[in-house]
DNA sequence: AGGACGATTAACT
DNA sequence: GTTAATCGTCCTC
């Protein structure tokens, strides 16, 4: 039976630690493929600026304003797609981004999908890496991963928290990086590296001019 | 209507 | 270590 909704419905902070060792499965295109999480981060709130729901409710973000236990789908950098479950009550935008998990089923189909991944561990390494995975896209966002009906399911969430979870700053964000709300297993492989978020210099912006 | 930028990845030096 | 790929979303005219 999939996790019931009552226990996502939590602020993204609480949920994301207890999402690790949780396994998704999902059945698209008739194969399936099923995913231990090692690496997660939450997104909590208008009032955080690194989320997508900073700037209030989009038609986007819609998703992450609704009742936990559905997928929040975002394609990103003009090619790919990374997923979130969307936790707290409703009317919160509150998520938690799945960075980095372990092929437990369905290693097969995942490696049809991720060519480039030379090995097991980096099948799911990442946050595209494993919607790619998953086969995970645009049709799956808001999909509601607590129904055993649906394609993508939540089948499981550990019952207590593992001693080896461990807290840090957030990857690849330019705003508020002191929050330690990037949550991952020690020791498992399929961790992302950590890559601080740079801020770009912005286009319009001067470099210190060195002309004569 | 136009432009900046991104919760990334793969390939390269 | 660096950088290109590539386009939806949001902000600013």
């Amino acid at each position: 039976m999939p996790v019931e909704r009552g226990r996502l419905a939590v602020p993204a902070q609480v949920l994301a630690p207890r999402l690790l060792g949780g396994v998704l499965v999902s059945m698209v295109d008739g194969v399936e493929v099923a995913v231990r999480l090692t690496e997660v981060e939450a997104y909590e709130g208008t009032e955080d600026p690194a989320s997508h729901a900073f700037r209030g409710l989009t038609a986007r973000t819609a998703v992450m304003f609704g009742p936990a236990g559905h997928l929040y789908c975002y394609f990103t950098y003009g090619m790919h797609w990374c997923a979130n479950v969307v936790a707290g009550s409703d009317g919160q935008a509150a998520a938690v981004l799945l960075r980095g998990g372990e092929v437990v089923r369905g290693a097969d189909v995942a490696r049809g999908r991720r060519p480039a991944a030379r090995v097991g561990h980096d099948l799911a390494r990442g946050p595209a890496r494993l919607a790619t995975c998953l086969g995970l896209g645009r049709g799956h966002n808001g999909l509601d991963i607590c129904d055993q009906q649906a394609a993508v399911v939540l089948e499981s969430m550990p019952g207590r928290r593992s001693s080896r979870v461990r807290a840090g700053p957030r990857v690849g964000i330019s705003v508020a990086q002191e929050r330690p709300w990037r949550f991952w297993l020690d020791g498992e492989r399929s961790v992302s590296a950590f890559r601080p978020g740079g801020r770009r210099q912005r286009a319009g912006a001067r470099q210190t001019d060195t002309r004569e």
